[in-house]
RNA sequence: GGUCUGGUAGUUCAGUUGGUUAGAAUACAUGCCUGUCACGCAUGGGGUCGCGGGUUCGAGUCCCGUCCAGACCGCCA
């Protein structure tokens, strides 16, 4: 045994028992006549002493030649401190050691092992084995950890089937760029690894599992930010004989369970918007409900009044800043060159303060007179102090860029608070959408997503006006999960990727598989997948998936530990048929 | 593919209008210190100012290119 106890277990009910404890020097203090180490592992920090008079004359000459991070083992009692330390729960006790023994010594860490580390992002994830040591690291896996455990007792006892989906499959036009695989048994073809296991789970409905689920690792070859990995983990489910309110109702349970069980948050009922209510009331489709500052539609109040920059535009729409009237001209200056920026878009913006004293003052007085402003107020729900924003132009570009505002804001406002979680479902997802660029429909979701019934005849006719029964959890503003009725029939799913702009011969090649087990007898089903990375990320308060990830990509996709992508030597090239590209990292 | 910000000691950063030997904190090393726990005190070592080119009598500082890192837009069914 290298140890009786952890570094976090004892405590003064401990005093006089002789123990034998191994963990790593966290940090030393020599006073010269006396030596203290902090010993550190996964549970906690417990105090050693050396001293002149109590320890073996070797052990404290020894002690006095350790360094941060040396891994060590130790035997001694546990005694009383003389002076204790009321923050950490081993502050009441130390260990008075007799025999030390060095189990290796370590090199001085690049950065420190600290809560408050002073090591760079970069240089973490270079050495993120030692980031691991870190408290707050090491938190985050640990939470990770509860969380997934809570989903996979939560599942189990629901009835889910855990079942194991191929990672080396096919790729497929549809979605997102995969990450491709070559095969050296089939010389010049290859593999892809799954977007999601969507069609594998829909067949394990085909083959009768009846519920699925999986904690899956997923790939995308798309650009990445602070909360998008090229590989990330799924909480992939599917279920048979099911509606759509069976399956909200399910994972509403799922959720409750997790803010229970890992946060001790209880909610009562998730709300419900439709897609077209969110984008009106929130210019989003994944509104953050936390806080107010509602869109309302203003058109009538403003157009035809001789200011030309709102006439004629499709919408007129603003929000109420509580408390903002009291903004300078340069912060509202500011906040215009905010929107403008090229990442917003915006031509302008339009303020107009509703002041304490129940006065106005706006960007638009030569236009708007003081009783039009109360107005505005009154459709805006702005109260004395608030400050009203305005925004014209195309209805979805206007309404997306206000809802950059209206986030950011809020940011500013404090509004945002990571201890409050505010779930909502949104539903009605329109099946398809435009594409400018391609000159054709994508599937708003996926391409096996049913239509609702009652639409099904415009699918010939009008197609963009079809709703599906697909629906998202949006919880503080995040996407964490999304899924939908599936289509469980053939002839249906091939008039899909008609409108898709697939020919039969490319619906038949890429999906044939699908098709041909619906004939077979497939069940009615429907699922959902959630971002576990993300989810994790905003139970734990936090906007970084990377801060959960025990080993995450940086910003061009790269582990800047292990040094990947590589490239490969030209024998293993050979075997596999490819030839080398050049380089930017040789 | 694009926009923006940054790259200076092991680390985190400062460095004025282009001007002497590039600083601070921390880490590290050595010594001192009779109860520390962010211990304290003293001393010391430590620099390809990302890389390449240019302007200049002179560049960490200005210009061009390039690489790297981060945030965002496009992209992410």
């Amino acid at each position: 045994m290298l140890r009786t106890h952890n570094c976090g277990a004892l405590n003064e009910s401990h005093t006089g028992t002789e123990v034998v404890l191994s963990g790593w020097v966290h940090k030393m203090r020599d006073k010269g006549f006396i030596v203290w180490v902090d010993l550190r592992d996964r549970y906690g920090v417990t105090q050693l002493v050396f001293d002149e008079e109590r320890s073996p004359e070797t052990v404290f000459k020894q002690a006095q030649t350790l360094g941060r991070e040396y891994v060590i083992q130790v035997k001694g009692a546990v005694i009383e401190r003389e002076s204790k330390n009321p923050g950490i729960p081993t502050g009441n006790i130390e260990i008075l050691v007799q025999e030390l023994q060095l189990l290796n010594a370590a090199q001085t860490p690049p950065f420190t092992i600290e809560d408050v580390s002073d090591g760079g992002d970069e240089l973490r994830m270079q050495y993120r084995y030692l980031d691991i040591r870190r408290a707050p690291v090491r938190n985050n896996l640990l939470f990770r950890h509860r969380v997934t455990m809570a989903v996979r007792n939560y599942l189990s006892e629901a009835g889910f089937v855990d079942v194991e989906t191929p990672y080396l499959i096919k790729s497929t036009p549809e979605g997102a760029r995969d990450f491709v695989v070559p095969s050296r048994m089939n010389s010049g073809q290859f593999y892809a690894l799954p977007q999601s296991p969507q069609t594998f789970k829909q067949l394990l409905m085909v083959g009768g599992m009846d519920r699925y689920f999986q904690i899956v690792k997923c790939f995308r070859d798309e650009d990445l930010r602070a909360d998008r990995q090229p590989e990330f983990t799924q909480i992939d489910c599917e279920m048979a004989f099911v509606t759509q309110e069976d399956v909200l109702n399910q994972f509403e349970g799922l959720v409750k369970h997790l803010l229970k069980t890992v946060k001790n948050v209880e909610i009562d009922r998730f709300p419900r918007m439709s897609y077209n209510e969110a984008m009106r009331r929130f210019g989003n489709d994944k509104p953050d409900i936390r806080f107010g500052m509602e869109f309302a539609e203003l058109n009538a109040l403003t157009q035809g009044k001789g200011f030309q920059v709102f006439d004629k535009q499709e919408l007129v729409v603003g929000i109420a800043a509580p408390g903002l009237a009291t903004y300078t001209r340069k912060q509202l200056d500011e906040v215009i060159d905010w929107v403008k920026r090229p990442q917003i878009g915006a031509q302008g913006l339009v303020w107009a303060k509703f002041n304490e004293d129940g006065s106005f003052k706006s960007s638009v007085d030569k236009f708007f007179d003081a009783s039009q402003l109360a107005q505005w107020a009154e459709k805006l729900g702005a109260k004395p102090g608030d400050l009203m924003l305005l925004m014209s132009g195309p209805t979805h570009q206007t309404r997306t860029q206000l809802s950059a505002l209206r986030m950011e804001l809020a940011e500013r406002l404090e509004l945002r608070n990571p201890n409050t979680f505010a779930p909502l479902w949104v539903t009605d997802f329109p099946l398809l959408e435009w594409d400018e660029e391609t000159q054709r429909y994508h599937a708003m979701h996926h391409p096996f997503t049913a239509p609702k019934p009652e639409d099904i005849s415009l699918l010939d006719t009008d197609p963009q006006r079809v709703h599906a029964n697909a629906y998202d959890l949006v919880l503080n503003g995040n996407e964490i999960g999304g899924g939908s009725i599936r289509i469980h029939d053939a002839d249906t799913q091939r008039k899909m990727f008609d409108l898709l702009g697939f020919s039969k011969e490319e619906a038949e090649a890429q999906f044939g598989f699908l098709m041909n087990a619906f004939k077979y007898g497939a069940p009615p089903h429907g699922g959902i997948a959630f971002g576990l990375d993300r989810l994790v990320a905003i139970l734990g308060g936090k906007e970084t998936i990377r801060d959960f990830i025990a080993f995450p990509k940086n910003n061009s996709g790269r582990d800047v530990m292990i040094d990947a992508p590589a490239t490969l030597a030209q024998d293993q090239l050979d075997e596999l048929g490819l030839q080398q590209m050049p380089s930017k990292n040789p």
